[in-house]
This record gives structure tokens, C-alpha cells and sequence, in this order.
RNA sequence: GCUCCCGUAGCUCAGGGGAUAGAGCACCGGCCUCCGGAGCCGGGUGCGCAGGUUCGAAUCCUGCCGGGAGCACCA
């Protein structure tokens, strides 16, 4: 347990217990960054009524009992407590970080089951960077969970099944299996869908053709099967190609397509049926779950069963819901999903809540993803209103990479792989650096710029400190300090560093990867200034040893930070 | 019409009730016999509006204005 502000928050805690007894020893004591000190405690001033006392005196006395205390405390303002470490707190902290192989970073206690539902490509609709954003922050949080010490189970829920395919296979049909394999292994599944839903759209003879094949389909002829199979089969070397090129850490287990709930769809009716929740309404099997109204004030039914007798979405999630809760035996699960379905999420949550299918101690969390707009401020499009394709995309990202390290000499191999880590990283930290809930503008020349809080910038501090040890002809691992931060760069830099964990905790608690962006990023920075003004290989002796071990420290966290986000590091660039 | 989200610097975005609201880009000015100048240091502008809760509000509540999304058989 290296981090200060978790430190912190026990020692305060404990002062609070023996001050004002053990009922306060839960009150958070508010530990934030200060102006004035390293950190400040702003809890006195919460206390101070229900303790109905003064708070600077409440202050003082949270003082008084802080015993052995590895820094100072002074009262200041109204009631805040201002807390220093002394230099050789932090020195030993830092070491003990470095010799650490986890950074300081505790395992969960106890562990939980995390589901963690992200990417989930359609196949049947166009793949858009919506998609890429979700698959590359639902990877983020399914890393950093799995680093916390949880248990991930990952879930592709790609769009396998529906309607759509009964048109899809007959498209299949009319170019040829062969023809049709090669265009959607090739990323065209767009074009394969436009095209199937033009003659859909102007061919009466397909749309018969399709409506029957979509009852084929659904009765399990194996024949119809078999079509669907080699249509998907395609799809999802597609998609796993991407994520090859994206370094994420899906897998072909991972997938659990919306086709693989069929057999618990009616179950999921009739159960809902038997407890009374579902009721037939304008021909259709609906829950209302009560909160949710509509247009016209009516109330808003969640569709289980449509008025033909199919099955929609809602019913395919609740089934999920079931499954994650009951096989899988999720502590929490967490849908990395466009907002736009936010209300639906809510109303399948609180079905499953209703029908008891989702416990109150199962927390199932919608991470909502916002829309990647063009320049325009409307949704991301080509110029001539085409979706983006995925590929196109992260192939242009590589490429001006590539233009952007042209000069500096590498071979043609060394630089395609380093264009590719530092184009895809760009994308990636792109997506990852704002609030995952946000609309944020796509800007290739902002994401893949060498400044500001960039991936090529995080890449670049990374590289900058192996050149240091390149130079001085030593692995980081070799530097092992100790770690005597003297020099003010050197102790806000290491002070810093220590705030890992914490940060690091936020994320899987809060799933908001950004948080762990801007961190790497004050890394960067400060080191930066550690860097100008701490000049290491001309140090000798133990400045020049604790200086090196603090650029090993820096570079460990950087990367390790950079690997929770999914982002690519390069040794050099 | 109803519900949810958003409105912070010229632009793109951070800000889990705390002191004087931050960063990057852009703009201006310094620093080069420097371990990668793709750098470092400094400079100024802002919380949509109006109320309320609180010792304290960008943050919580209400209303309004402005943008986005969703709202019965697509997923």
C-alpha cells in the first residue's frame, strides 16, 4: 500500500474513531490534492454540525490524534486539515513501488465476477466507429478489472440472428458462397448488406424468397443452417481480423451472439408469463415495467414476444441477463453500449429486476458510449455520407504514422511497425482520453499529433526514457534505486507516482478509462520537467542511481498504464 | 408531447460539495555548447440564464433558454 491519498484516508480515519468515537470511523475524510499542501482533508468542516462544534476545532483535534504521523499537518482557513509528507516518506514509498512487481496496485478482496459485454458487431447492419469505440473501452476496463484482480468473463454479444438474415442468406445464394465469403472476409459487409436490402427493397420475388428463408432459419432447416453458418463464419473472420489490428484481447471464446439464446426465448416469455409480469397487449407480449411512460403518458411496454410470434432484442437481453446471473455467475456486469439504448437497457434491468432474475446484489451497469461526430458536429461520416469503414479508418491512421516518423531513418520493417503501434494507439487513447459518455469530435490531426494528451505523446515519454537507459548501457530493470527525491521536480514526479493505485481503482470502480489518461499524461508531463531540470547520466553516485531508478519507476508505470488502456508501446519511435 | 444526456477559454476536452476552475491546441514572449527541441519556463481569456439548498455549488434541487438522443413490435 504505497498511495498517499489511501494512506491518507486510513490514517484520518483512525484519527476520527479515537477523537470522536467509532461511529465516525466511517466518515469519508474527503482527502483531495491541495494548492497549499500535498493533500488536504476537508472533513472537519463536514463534521462540524452533526459534531455541533467549531471546525477549526474539530480540525485541531483530528490533528492531535494523527500520532506518528509520516509527514505535517497544519489547520488552515475555515477547517482545513493540510497535510505535507516529509521528503522521506515518499522516498521509501517510491522504492518499495519499484521493487514492487505489481506498482503498489493491491489485488481486490474478494475478487468479483465482472461480465463485461463490449464490441458486439452487427452483422446484418453497418459496422461504424460506435463500434470501435465501445470494443476499445470495454477492452480498457476488461484489462484493468483483470489487473484489479477480478474475474473477467468477456461477452461478444454480436448481432448474429433476426430478420435481416433471411435476405442476407438469399443474397448469399444469388452471388455464390464463394463470391460472398471472399467480400465479407474482406471487410464489405456493408456493401453485402446495401445490396441484399436494395433488391429487398425493389424485388418482390427476394422478398418472398427472404421472408421464407427467415422461417427456414428460425424452424432449424439444416440446409438453411448450414448458409447461416458459412455467412457468419465470414463475418467473424472480419471482425477478428480487426481486432487483430487493434491488439485487443477479444477472442473467438468470447463471443456469445444474440443466436445462442434462441432456445431460452420462449422460456424467458412463458416465465414471465407465469409470474404475471407479461400480458398481451395490441397482439404483442409485453412487460410494463412500472417508472416508464411514454408518448401520450401510456405506459411503455418492453416487446418479449412480437405480435407474429417472434422474438426481439429485449427478449434476447433478458435471456442474457439469466444467463450472466445464473451460469455465469456475474457479481457485475457492465454493458459497454451506445447511450442510445439507454432507456431500453433500463427497462430490461428493471424487468429482470421485477421477475427476480437479477438480484440486488448483482449490479448490472449500462457504460454508455457517446457518438463520435464529424467536424460538422454530426454523426461521423465520409464526406459523401458514408459510414466510415472500420479498416479504411485504422488504415489511414497507420499511414499518416508512417508519414509523420518518415525522416528518421528506420528500415522499412522497424518503421510499419512502429507507424502501426503508434497509429492504432492514437485511435485507441483517442477514444479512451474522454469520458466515455461524451461526444467528441474525430480529428485525425489532433489524435495522432506528438503533443498534448495524445498517445503518440504517451509513446514518445516512453521511448525517450529507454533511450536514457540505452545510453547508459543499463536495463530499467537494473535500476534499482534507492529513490531519494531531493531535487522539487524529482519529489512531484515521485509523489505522483504513487497515486497510481488509486487511479487505477477509480477506473475499474468507475469504468472511466479517461481517468487513467489524464494520469499517465500528468506522468508524462511532470517527468518532462524532471527530465529538463534533473540532468541524470551526468549525475554520479546516488543521485545519478536514484534518478535512473526514478526514470525506471516512470517508464513502469507509463507502460504498464498504456497496457490497461490497450495501447501499443513501442521501445523506440 | 414525455424521458434521458449535454451546455466550462477562440477550438477540443477535464473537473467523484471545498480555498484563486484546469489541460492540450491556437496566439505572444523567454530558454539551445541540452541524457531525443516531437522539449522546458512564463503570459489571458470562461462555468447558457434565473432562483434555491449549504459554512461553501461548475458540481446537488427547481424553472427557463439552447443542442443531442430515445420514446410498441429493427437490433
Amino acid at each position: 500500500m504505497t498511495d498517499p491519498q489511501i494512506v491518507l484516508t486510513e490514517r484520518v480515519s483512525q484519527a476520527l474513531a479515537s477523537a470522536f468515537g467509532p461511529e465516525y470511523a466511517d466518515a469519508d475524510p474527503l482527502i483531495r490534492p491541495s494548492q497549499f499542501a500535498d493533500f488536504q482533508a476537508n472533513v472537519a468542516m463536514s463534521l462540524a454540525k452533526r459534531l455541533r462544534r467549531a471546525p477549526r476545532e474539530v480540525a485541531q483535534e483530528i490533528a492531535g490524534q494523527l500520532g506518528d504521523f509520516p509527514g505535517t499537518v497544519e489547520v488552515s482557513g475555515p477547517g482545513f486539515l493540510n497535510i505535507t509528507l516529509d521528503d522521506s516518506w515518499i522516498a521509501t514509498e517510491a522504492s518499495g513501488m519499484l521493487a514492487d512487481a505489481r506498482l503498489g496496485v493491491a489485488q481486490a478482496t474478494p475478487p468479483q465476477r465482472v461480465v463485461v459485454d463490449y464490441s458486439a458487431p452487427n452483422a446484418a447492419k453497418e459496422m461504424h466507429v460506435g463500434h470501435l469505440r465501445s470494443t476499445v473501452v470495454g477492452d480498457s476496463l476488461a484489462r484493468t478489472l483483470e489487473h484489479l484482480g477480478h474475474t473477467v468473463i468477456r461477452q461478444n454479444h454480436i448481432g448474429d440472428w433476426g430478420t435481416p438474415f433471411g435476405m442476407l442468406i438469399e443474397h448469399l445464394l444469388d452471388i455464390g458462397e464463394e463470391a460472398a465469403v471472399a467480400q465479407l472476409e474482406a471487410g464489405q459487409g456493408t456493401e453485402f448488406y446495401q445490396a441484399a436490402r436494395a433488391k429487398f427493397d425493389a424485388d418482390e420475388s427476394f422478398r418472398v424468397r427472404s421472408r421464407s428463408r427467415v422461417t427456414t432459419l428460425q424452424s432449424g432447416d439444416p440446409e438453411t443452417l448450414r448458409l447461416w453458418h458459412v455467412f457468419m463464419d465470414a463475418t467473424i473472420r472480419y471482425f477478428e481480423k480487426i481486432y487483430g489490428v487493434l491488439g485487443v484481447t477479444l477472442t473467438h471464446d468470447d463471443i456469445a451472439g444474440e443466436s445462442m439464446y434462441n432456445p431460452m426465448l420462449q422460456q424467458v416469455c412463458d416465465d414471465l408469463e407465469a409470474a404475471g409480469l407479461a400480458v398481451v397487449s395490441d397482439g404483442a407480449l409485453c412487460v410494463f415495467p412500472p417508472g416508464f411512460t411514454g408518448a401520450d403518458d401510456r405506459p411503455l411496454p418492453l416487446i418479449v414476444r412480437k405480435s407474429d410470434g417472434g422474438y426481439g432484442y429485449a427478449t434476447t437481453d433478458l435471456a442474457a441477463v439469466r444467463h450472466r446471473v445464473d451460469d455465469l455467475k456475474a457479481d457485475r456486469a457492465l454493458y459497454v453500449v451506445g447511450g442510445d439504448q439507454a432507456l431500453h437497457f433500463r427497462m430490461v434491468f428493471a424487468a429482470a429486476r421485477q421477475a427476480g432474475w437479477l438480484p440486488d446484489t448483482v449490479s448490472f451497469e449500462h457504460v454508455q458510449i457517446g457518438m463520435v461526430l464529424g467536424k460538422d458536429g454530426k454523426r461521423f461520416k465520409t464526406r459523401s455520407g458514408e459510414s466510415v469503414k472500420l479498416s479504411d479508418l485504422l488504415d489511414e491512421a497507420v499511414e499518416r504514422a508512417s508519414a509523420a516518423i518518415a525522416d528518421r531513418g528506420y528500415d522499412e520493417a522497424t518503421r510499419r511497425e512502429i507507424a502501426h503501434a503508434v497509429g492504432i494507439g492514437a485511435v485507441k487513447y483517442a477514444d479512451l482520453s474522454v469520458s466515455h459518455d461524451s461526444e467528441y469530435v474525430f480529428d485525425f490531426d489532433r489524435m495522432i499529433a506528438f503533443n498534448g494528451n495524445t498517445g503518440p505523446y504517451m509513446q514518445y515519454a516512453t521511448a525517450r526514457i529507454r533511450s536514457i537507459f540505452r545510453k547508459a548501457e543499463a536495463d530499467p530493470s537494473s535500476a534499482t534505486g534507492p529513490i531519494r527525491p531531493d531535487h522539487p521536480a524529482e519529489r512531484a514526479l515521485a509523489l505522483r507516482l504513487l497515486g497510481f493505485e488509486s487511479v487505477v481503482r477509480q477506473v475499474g470502480e468507475l469504468c472511466e478509462p479517461h481517468r487513467l489518461c489524464a494520469y499517465l499524461f500528468e506522468i508524462a508531463s511532470l517527468f518532462s520537467t524532471f527530465y529538463e531540470e534533473c540532468p541524470v547520466l551526468r549525475a554520479e553516485g546516488e543521485v545519478r542511481q536514484s534518478r535512473l531508478a526514478l526514470c525506471a519507476l516512470t517508464l513502469r508505470v507509463l507502460e504498464t498504464g498504456l497496457d490497461l488502456l490497450g495501447v501499443p508501446v513501442p521501445e523506440r519511435m
